[in-house]
DNA sequence: TAGGTCACG
DNA sequence: ACGTACGTGACCTAC
């Protein structure tokens, strides 16, 4: 018996499964299927059930490819690109699993799955039940009453966002009733559905806010003024075909009643055989599904192992030795963000049925030397989460880490740099596995922060090296999948060494040196300060933002540019423009300037001056930056000042640590567009870096068509930024704005150079085309990001998915080849016994302390390894330079 | 804690 | 038509 109580859902079977297919990362069963879709649509599945709990459930998928839709406008969902196979197997599968769930399945001929569930949900209304619509589609937005809510997706398929009529309304300031008015008048470019042009979101928004319907803005016309206007009039056909194509028809003739679609839940056996069958273990196995078959029942038996937890504290080191002997996994746990300052807290070595854990204070204990022999021993691997870490947090206890074989965070960068949440936990939840409680509520956070009694805390970090164990052979096997076995094990693996080596080294910076420069710019930060306020006539704080801007535009009266979300803008750009129009602008940009470098660099490195050695440590991250790029943290040693003289000076406080030597500094020259003369295989580029021709006078005579003598320095600078924007993935307005010239001098220039380079208008086509096919781009050495975005309807977000599939090869690339050279640069000093150290790293530049008698070697040997670091087509030039300090190495 | 700003490649 | 150049981290102010 049916009652109000009841709820149906609803689900949009190929907006989800379209959806899960690009957001989650490839994945195929051992047979070769791919199964990632079906896999992202059943963890939606799974939580909309355990969410909402349906006491009625049908998945609507579309029917053919004709529909009553076409009939009227043929051209509907023209232009789409016609669907992967590696999404169109997967139907089947689903379809089949669907079975399983015992879940009904509808389709009709002729009618879209939103027509079916628009009628569905109307079924349901009728007879006063409630229901959940699900769909990645915004159109269904319409569908929405008092009693149907609708779940758009959000990222993925992972999130779901849960619209009803007063949701809608608040967001859009509509009634769902109007969705199809605003389909009508700006249209869907990816059902090929027309609209007005002109008109997008934004437009058609403040139309129905004054006008209600298309039909009623029609009528108005001759309210609306200019362009607008003209656009309207005369498409108004477009419109009225617009809003019908896009208005979900309610009254298929379906032959079912709502009886035919309850539902009571799954047949657990039968789940059970499914979800093996598409080798989704971890997924059956949450869900405690039976009816496993022996062999896969073995398995799941095996990675369900139960291990004891032994603590050291309470039952002695006995065991230790053979857990050592067969360590499947090792977790070495530490506070604090800045490694070389974390406090250790724990270790768990995980092997069979057992796990022990030492707390860290005992690590220095003698009964603990077969554990600290067992972390030197280089022929024991050691299979953890952040080796490099725990390298660095190791050696501060005289501990020199050996034997890194696997590192789960590492290589869970290289299957996604993208993914945000690099935590254990977070791992866990990517790749399926059941997670362990996390870190924040076991310790707490912040000021609450508190390592938990013994017990509490074995049990803790025995369930995070088990983590670890269970979640190695998943990201190996994809690492492997992925082609990126060389790139994991001979690159990124071994580098994670190299960089603790550097960063253990660290780098002297001369304090004293650094705080006379701090006097000098306070007394001249004084002195400016004193000038603003002479000249505002009053005093203020010039740091902030907001008073600043409220000095600047209400009191001075000086021009509004741009603004920021909360009120003025008042960044460089503004001031720079701002500048003729009042003598404090000029000043406040000083300020701005000097205080940055006081702050930052001044107070900001004296801080991480360490008090016994006189150096800075800082820490690599190799696990961040999507494109492969390192970054640099506590502090950042990547962006000490040097295109101002001013904060250049800051330079000269990084000296060599041992007297008489030297700081030697090599940088690529032109990386990133070699890497481009390369990869695009354009003959003019490839030419020019052959001839070793100066790269951007050769490209100002290619645009602007003049010899190499009739280059000025302004066509040079011009050159200059049109080869920045090609690698930064083009656009004529990003070029317009950054040489402050027209959009359509902009896209001359760029026109001109895609005739000069026609490869890498090719590339650039090519790159994209891919992208949109793949679902991602890779570099040379198979480093692999992911762009979601490409396929986006949204213009900004595929434009920008588009620049980025332009630039991450090309700076991915640049990224691999300088960490190549870094690999081989810490081999050459150790095979050549030479005492000379690599210290820092700058995207393209490397920098070296030198003692005199290897400073003529290094000159020869630093700029020799980095230019053979790979082979491309056009040779890869460094420069090197040294002197007493980073300053004059340049 | 978020947003604005600015340092680098 | 849409409105950004690609990739980072640190500091400050205001919420």
């Amino acid at each position: 018996m049916s009652n109000q109580m009841d709820k149906l859902v609803l689900i949009d079977g190929n907006s989800i499964i379209f959806r899960a297919f690009y957001a989650i990362p490839p994945l195929t069963s051992s047979s070769g299927l791919h199964t990632n879709a079906v896999l992202g649509f059943t963890t939606m599945l799974l939580r909309v059930l355990e969410e909402e709990k349906p006491t009625h459930i049908l998945v609507a998928f579309d029917a053919g490819k004709m529909t009553f839709r076409h009939e009227g406008y043929a051209e509907y969902k023209g232009g789409r690109q016609k669907t992967p196979p590696e999404l169109s197997e997967q139907f089947p599968l689903l379809k089949e699993l669907l079975k399983a769930f015992s879940i009904p399945q509808f389709e009709l001929p002729g009618y879209e799955a939103d027509d079916i569930i628009g009628t569905m949900a109307k079924l349901a209304e009728e007879q006063g039940k409630s229901a959940i619509v699900v769909s990645g589609d915004k159109d269904m937005l319409q569908l929405a009453t008092d009693r149907v809510s609708v779940l758009i997706t959000r990222k993925g398929v992972s999130e779901v966002e849960r619209y009803t009529p007063e949701a809608i309304g608040e967001k859009y300031g509509i009634t769902p009733a109007q969705i199809i008015d605003l389909k009508g008048l700006m249209g869907d470019a990816s059902d090929n559905i027309p609209g007005v042009p002109g008109v997008g979101e934004k437009t058609a928004l403040k139309l129905l806010q004054e006008f209600g319907t298309v039909e009623n803005v029609l009528e108005k016309i001759e309210e609306i003024k200019g362009k607008l206007r003209e656009n309207i009039e005369s498409h108004m056909d477009d419109a009225r075909m617009s809003k019908k194509l896009a208005t979900i028809f309610r009254e298929v003739p379906l032959d079912y009643s709502l009886e035919d679609v309850v539902w009571k839940g799954y047949d657990s056996a039968a789940l059970g055989v499914a979800m093996r069958k598409l080798e989704f273990k971890t997924l059956a196995e949450r869900l405690n599904l039976g009816a496993a078959d022996e062999a896969t029942k073995a398995e799941s038996a095996e990675s369900a192992t139960r291990y004891e937890v032994v603590r050291v504290e309470t039952s002695g080191w006995a065991g230790l030795n053979e857990v050592l002997a067969e360590a499947e996994a090792v977790l070495v746990e530490s506070y604090g963000d800045n490694p070389h300052q974390a406090q250790g807290i724990g270790i768990a070595v995980v092997s069979g049925d057992k796990c022990h854990v030492v707390e860290y204070k005992l690590l220095s204990s003698p009964e603990a030397s077969v554990l600290r022999e067992w972390l030197e021993n280089g022929d024991k691997p050691k299979v953890s989460y952040d080796l490099h870490r725990v390298e660095l947090v190791l050696a501060r206890s005289g501990i020199n880490l050996k034997g890194q074989a696997f590192d789960v965070q590492l290589a869970a960068y290289l299957l996604d740099p993208t993914e945000a949440d690099p935590s254990l936990n977070g791992l866990l939840q990517r790749y399926k596995l059941s997670s362990i409680l996390p870190d924040e509520a076991v310790y707490g956070k912040g000021a609450k922060y508190l390592v938990p009694e013994g017990e509490q805390l074995a049990k803790h970090l025995a369930a995070k090296a088990d983590a670890v164990r269970r979640m190695k052979p998943l990201l190996a096997e994809q690492v492997e999948q992925l082609g990126m076995n060389r790139l994991y094990y001979e690159l990124e693996q071994p580098l994670s060494s190299v960089l603790a080596g550097m960063e253990k080294q660290g780098i002297a910076v001369n304090g004293d040196a650094l705080k006379d420069l701090g006097t000098e710019f306070q007394r001249r930060i004084e002195e400016i300060t004193k000038g603003i306020y002479e000249s505002a006539g009053f005093e203020f704080n010039i740091g902030s933002p907001k008073q600043l801007g409220e000095v600047l535009f209400d009191r001075l009266g000086l021009p509004v540019y741009k603004k920021t979300k909360t009120g003025y803008s008042t960044d460089a750009e503004v001031l720079e423009r701002l500048e003729p129009h009042h003598e404090i602008v000029r000043l406040i940009l000083h300020y701005r300037q000097l205080t940055k470098l006081q702050s930052t660099y001044i107070e900001g490195l004296l801080k991480e001056i360490r008090s016994d050695s006189g150096k800075i440590h800082t820490f690599y991250r190799q696990t961040i930056a999507a494109t492969g790029r390192l970054s640099s943290q506590f502090p950042n040693l990547q962006n000490i000042p040097i295109r101002m003289e001013e904060g250049r000076q800051i330079r000269k406080a990084f000296v060599p640590s041992e007297p008489g030597w030297t700081i030697l500094a090599a940088d690529y020259s032109q990386i990133e567009l070699r890497v481009l003369a390369h990869i695009s295989g354009d003959e003019g580029l490839k030419e020019a870096f052959l001839n070793d021709m100066d790269i951007h006078t050769k490209t100002a005579m290619d645009v602007f068509g003049v010899q190499a003598d009739q280059v000025d320095g302004n066509m040079r600078r011009q050159a200059k930024a049109v080869n920045f924007g090609i690698v930064y993935g083009i656009s004529s307005y990003g070029l317009s704005q950054n040489l402050d010239i027209s959009r359509d001098q902009a896209t001359a220039f760029i026109e001109q150079y895609f005739q000069a380079f026609p490869g890498v208008r090719r590339y650039m086509d090519t790159i994209v085309e891919q992208a949109k096919r793949d679902g991602y781009v890779t570099t040379l050495l198979e480093r692999r990001r992911y762009l979601p975005e490409i396929r986006h309807s949204n213009f900004n977000l595929r434009s920008f998915a588009e620049r980025t599939a332009m630039n991450t090869p090309i700076q991915g690339t640049a990224a691999d080849i300088i960490k190549l050279a870094m690999m081989r640069m810490n081999e050459a000093l150790l095979e050549r016994g030479l005492r000379s150290r690599m210290l820092l790293q700058v995207h393209d530049e490397l920098v070296f302390e030198v003692p005199e008698e290897e400073l003529e070697l290094m000159r020869k040997l630093v700029p020799e390894v980095m230019s053979n670091a790979l082979k491309l087509d056009v040779p890869l030039l460094a420069e090197v330079s040294d002197g007493n300090n980073w300053y004059e190495a340049k």
